[in-house]
Formats: structure tokens, C-alpha cells, sequence
DNA sequence: TGTCCACCGGAATCCTGGGGAT
DNA sequence: ATCCCCAGGATTCCGGTGGACA
């Protein structure tokens, strides 16, 4: 059934892209620059979840390359790397700068040691930028002649709000590339191309194709995670086609993948809050915390939960329903836990 | 209408632990 | 071995907000 793991892979870069050539012009013109030696402006890629911006960035970027191996280019996500200090590092790793860093080096340093790298351009994507938590380091980086930045953000509106004037007058005028959201024709198209790589001909039939691709609403992410889902499962069954059910049973896994993937990543206490919420349904601040204390043995501070639950509710694991008094939180979606005996289940399938 | 207070979140400060310098 | 520097998480402190209630 598989043949090639890594192309289902979140990450994976196409050798080719289907239905986002425009927006591949358009990068790719701002970038051109570089390619005599010049600066290139800074670019914003636009656009919803699972429409390709970041693989599109990718792409371009490796198109460039191609054409000049000099220019070197770093990917970070935000998401993890929020702190100056982090972006910083993770570039300089990119560019093999990092050889006797440590977390005690002042910050200064990072930075003198990323403007001394400046025997070529270097292309930094910025992915998730919406999630910097430090954004002064966008003026750092702008300053730099010899940096290109690529930013990646959902709602462009969202973002320059959290953006100080000095910086934001400066990326005002930076080209935007937007994305739109993949129609079913489309996307099923992408799938199809995929499965094509990752899959042995013919398992998939077009119509199985448009069906992941509906329930996927135009998320290629999502799609991509179905089909692999569903590849999984017909390879434990010992398929070699896809049965319709097959993929029924592969779309609820494929939409709650990514949350268990965040839930995993949350310390012990977040957790437990979690599960506390969980447990209630829905539960306001002050027996939320005194549930939580009941549950552990070294309690965090309130103003620590806070932290926490404000965290948790941007992973959009929670949310929180109404300000101020009466407010009250829960899970943002309850087949979490049925969803989770799926997994468990897996080679005892029916 | 005024007071109370649950709740939020910003800012300053403390604490911890990794790692270099001496 | 000891001291110093650092980042980042936790904690402390506190002002702002607006719904509840008299």
C-alpha cells in the first residue's frame, strides 16, 4: 500500500506544486533580487490554515536555491521559537553559527553574530509569525541588509495589530501574496498527486480522492492527514485498495491528530487543568482552580493558571465564554475522548 | 447610582539551572 | 570549586473592568 512514507509527511515539499502558481510567481519575483546580488523586500504570505502558504515558501525558496546555492535560508516557526532569543538561535543554526552557543550567551551576541554572517544573502522564513511573543526582533532582522524575511500569518489585520508603529510603518509596504482557501476540485487534485508518490497506482479511486478532499473543507493539511490515515489503516487491514469505510473511519482521526499532537506537548499541570475542564464540561475560574488544587500536590500560582489558560485557549484546546465575572471555560471540542480509544484500538480492528 | 469584588493580564521581581571563566 | 551571567518560568504585586447587588 505505501511506497513512499515521506511524501503523507506534514512537512514534505513537492517537486512540483499543482494550483498555486500564481502565488509562486509572485514570491518568487520579490525574491529575484537576490539573484543579482541585490536586497529583496520583505514578503507576507496570507492566508487560512492548510492552504499551502508554508509549503509554497518552501518551494520558492528551494527554486532559488537552485538557481544560486550561495543564498542560504532558514526556516523558523514561531510557534516554537517566540522569544528574540530563540529566532535568533534558530537562524544562526540554520546557517551553522551555533557551534559554541549556549543559553548564558548575552543576546547582543546572537545578533552581532548574525550580522557578521553577511558574506551572503540569507532568506529567513518566518513562520506563524502571528505567534512572536517578542516582535522587536522583526526590526533586528529588518535592519539587516543582508536578511531577507518571508512571513507566514493567518489574518494579516491580526497581525499588524501586534506589531509596534516603528515596525509596522516599515513591513506596511511589503508585498503580500494571499491564499485562498482550496476548492474540492482542487484539492482533490493535490491528493491525487500525492497518493501517485506515496501510494501503490490505483489504491485511491477519484472519487474516494473527492470525498477525503470534501471532508477536509479545502485544509490541505487535514486531507493529507486523512489519506495518510486511511493508507495506515488499509495497509494494517492488508488492503491494497481503499474501502469507503476505510476513509470514514480515517476522517475523525485526521481532524483531532493535530489536537492530540498539541495536547501531548502541554506540561503536567496544563494537563491536569485540562482535564479538569474536560471533566466539568464547563466550569468557572474559582472552582476550576480550587478543582485543580484538590488535584495536585504542589499547586502553581492563580496568576500561573492564568498563563496557562491563556495558552491553552490560543492552542484552541479550551476556550472561554463570556469576560470578566461569570466567565467560564471548556474544551473546544468533546470527541477528543471518544476519538482517543480509536487510536488506543489499532491493531484490533474490526 | 455607588460599592463591591471576581476576574483579567501587565510589569517587576524572584528562582532555577546551564554553562563559561577563573 | 566557586563565582558570575544568562534565559525563561514562576511568583508577587497591582490596576483596570464591568456585572451583581443594595
Amino acid at each position: 500500500m505505501i511506497v513512499d512514507a515521506r511524501v503523507l509527511r506534514e512537512d514534505f515539499v513537492p517537486t512540483e506544486v499543482v494550483h498555486r502558481h500564481d502565488e509562486v510567481t509572485h514570491l518568487s519575483e520579490t525574491l529575484e533580487p537576490l539573484l543579482y546580488g541585490e536586497r529583496a523586500e520583505p514578503a507576507f504570505l496570507f492566508g487560512p490554515t492548510g492552504v499551502g502558504k508554508t509549503c509554497i515558501a518552501r518551494y520558492t525558496l528551494e527554486q532559488l536555491r537552485e538557481e544560486d546555492p550561495e543564498i542560504r535560508t532558514a526556516y523558523v516557526n514561531c510557534w516554537q521559537e517566540y522569544t528574540r532569543f530563540r529566532v535568533l538561535y534558530a537562524i544562526l543554526e540554520a546557517i551553522d553559527r551555533t557551534a559554541d552557543l549556549h543559553r548564558s550567551t548575552p543576546k547582543d551576541e546572537l545578533f552581532g553574530r548574525l550580522e557578521a554572517a553577511d558574506e551572503g544573502p540569507i532568506v529567513v522564513i518566518l513562520d506563524e509569525v502571528d505567534q512572536l511573543e517578542e516582535t522587536d526582533v522583526l526590526y533586528d532582522l529588518y535592519r539587516l541588509r543582508h536578511v531577507s524575511l518571508v512571513m507566514i500569518a493567518n489574518r494579516e489585520d491580526e497581525l499588524f495589530a501586534r506589531l509596534d508603529d516603528r515596525i509596522r510603518s516599515r513591513l506596511h509596504a511589503s508585498t503580500r501574496v494571499r491564499f485562498d482557501r482550496y476548492r474540492t476540485t482542487e484539492l482533490a487534485a493535490i491528493l491525487q498527486r500525492r497518493a501517485e508518490k506515496a501510494l501503490e497506482p490505483g489504491a485511491v479511486s477519484d472519487a474516494q480522492f473527492r470525498t477525503i478532499a470534501d471532508a477536509a473543507s479545502g485544509d490541505a493539511r487535514v486531507g493529507i492527514g486523512i489519506l495518510r490515515s486511511a493508507a495506515r489503516r488499509a495497509e494494517r487491514r492488508g488492503t491494497d485498495q481503499f474501502t469507503d469505510d476505510v476513509i470514514e473511519a480515517s476522517i475523525p482521526d485526521a481532524q483531532t491528530a493535530i489536537r492530540r499532537k498539541t495536547l501531548e506537548g502541554l506540561i503536567e499541570h496544563q494537563r491536569i487543568l485540562y482535564e479538569v475542564i474536560a471533566d466539568a464540561g464547563e466550569i468557572e475560574p474559582t472552582d476550576l482552580y480550587d478543582a485543580y488544587e484538590r488535584r495536585v500536590t504542589k499547586p502553581k500560582t492563580e496568576r500561573t493558571l492564568r498563563n496557562y489558560l491563556t495558552k491553552m485557549v490560543h492552542y484552541d484546546l479550551i476556550e472561554a465564554v463570556g469576560k470578566r465575572r461569570g466567565r467560564s471555560y471548556r474544551v473546544v471540542d468533546e470527541e477528543v475522548q471518544t476519538s482517543e480509544e480509536d487510536g488506543a484500538v489499532g491493531e484490533s480492528e474490526r
